[in-house]
Order: C-alpha cells, then structure tokens, then sequence
DNA sequence: TACCAGGTCCTCG
DNA sequence: CGAGGACATGGT
C-alpha cells in the first residue's frame, strides 16, 4: 500500500472532505471554537456526527461551548444535553473533566491549552484514548498526529495490510507522508468518507487507491 | 428489526 | 497484555 498515493487517489475521488477547523470563527460570548473541537472529539467516539451535532448546537445555544460554561453547569442539564449523542453518563463525566484540564491548566484557555498539553497529559484524562487525543491534538492543535480509527484499520485491510496495534498503525501512515498537518487533516477525513461510502449497502466496495502489493 | 456510528474503560484470564 | 462486555442514542 502506497500510503501517500493513495491520499492522492482518496482526494481526487472525493474532493476537501472540510472538517475541522470550521470558518465560524466569531468569538461570540459563551463560543470557544477551539473547545468546540475537542468537544467534538468526545461526543464523537463510537457515535455518528449527526448525532453530535444535536448535541453541539444545543450546547451552542444555552452558551456553554466554553470551559468555564461546562465545569459549572449542572450535571444533570448537562446529561440531558449531551443524551443526543449517546452514552450521556460517560461523556456528561468526560466533559467535566475536560473542561476542569484547561482551566487548571490553561487559565480556561483552549487554544492555550491545546497548544502546550503533551500527549500523554491528554492520555491520561479519563475518557480520552489514543484516537480521541489524536483528534484533538491534530484537529484543535493542528499538530501532525496522524489519527486512526475503525475506518483506517478497514482502508489498510482492504490494500492488505494488517498492524498489531494502535501505534503500529500510527507509524505506518505517518512514515508514508510529509510531516504535514494540513494533510494529516484531510486524509483522515478522507478515510472516514471511503469508509462511509465503503459500508453503503447496494453500494459494493470500489478499490480505490494503489494496489501495488501481492 | 437488527446493526452501526469519526472509542474508551473496566474486568478477567 | 488481549479479549470481552458495558456504555446509549438515532438513522437506515
């Protein structure tokens, strides 16, 4: 599998998928874009985004996409908001706990701490694994930690390739490509979309990408 | 009606 | 350490 290659055949098949960051970027009172990320990457995890966009919105709208806003809000108006999204009691708890990291350790800062927290300190959250702090550390922080999830382990399987771990993977995709944020970013989202596209019923399996192995 | 979705934690062998 | 189960809602 020829990891770089098949970037390129991915994003002319599909075209900018425009995940994160968004352009929304007006720092309206209550509105932390960046926390709205790695907000994103915890309501996210094993769940549909339309799913959790119910929840973002909902959060946007009673002003609590910021820190400050999750660490003080009652838990229990936080679980009904979050419930869209799926497994409420677990990330209600992850939020809290997120949102308590960046104003102890940022000054409720995102940006700030998103910037200067290391992988491990993220690891070390409850609720924030391998994929998650990847997430928020390339799509928040714009740092080049390439992301794997189910979608990518199927993408290697379908060219033949099989690694043992989730750091395996993580190397093989990143030794393929320039240390490059902006394409981490992409191809990621790119995955996500053949993945998608992939698992459509009446919509067969297309190879898409270099099949130079065998 | 089942199965799946941009995983993680906990428990057990 | 790896496998297996729990967590929960909404769309197809």
């Amino acid at each position: 599998m020829d990891v770089l290659a098949t970037y390129h055949n991915l994003l002319s098949e599909y075209g900018p998928q425009g995940w994160w960051p968004r352009r929304t970027g007006d720092a309206r009172a209550g509105f932390d874009p960046i926390f709205e990320i790695l907000v994103g990457c915890v309501l996210t995890q094993n769940t549909s985004w339309q799913n959790v966009e119910k929840t973002i919105a909902a959060l946007y709208n009673r002003k609590l996409l910021a820190p400050k806003a999750i660490a003080i809000v009652r838990a229990e108006t936080l679980r009904r908001i979050v419930k869209p999204s799926g497994y409420f009691n677990q990330k209600t708890r992850k939020l809290k706990i997120l949102a308590r990291a960046i104003l102890d350790e940022a000054e409720g800062n995102s940006t700030n701490f998103i910037a200067s927290v290391s992988r491990d300190a993220l690891l070390s959250l409850w609720g924030v694994g391998p994929e998650t702090a990847d997430s928020m550390l390339l799509y928040a922080g714009g740092r080049a930690e390439f992301v794997i999830d189910t979608y990518t382990k199927r993408l290697c399987a379908h060219h033949g390739v099989v690694c043992d771990s989730y750091d395996e993977y993580k190397i093989f995709f990143s030794a393929g490509l320039p240390l490059d944020a902006g394409i981490f970013n992409e191809y990621h989202a790119l995955i996500v979309r053949w993945g998608k596209e992939k698992s459509r019923k009446h919509k067969p399996t297309e190879i898409i990408g270099e099949r130079r192995d065998v």
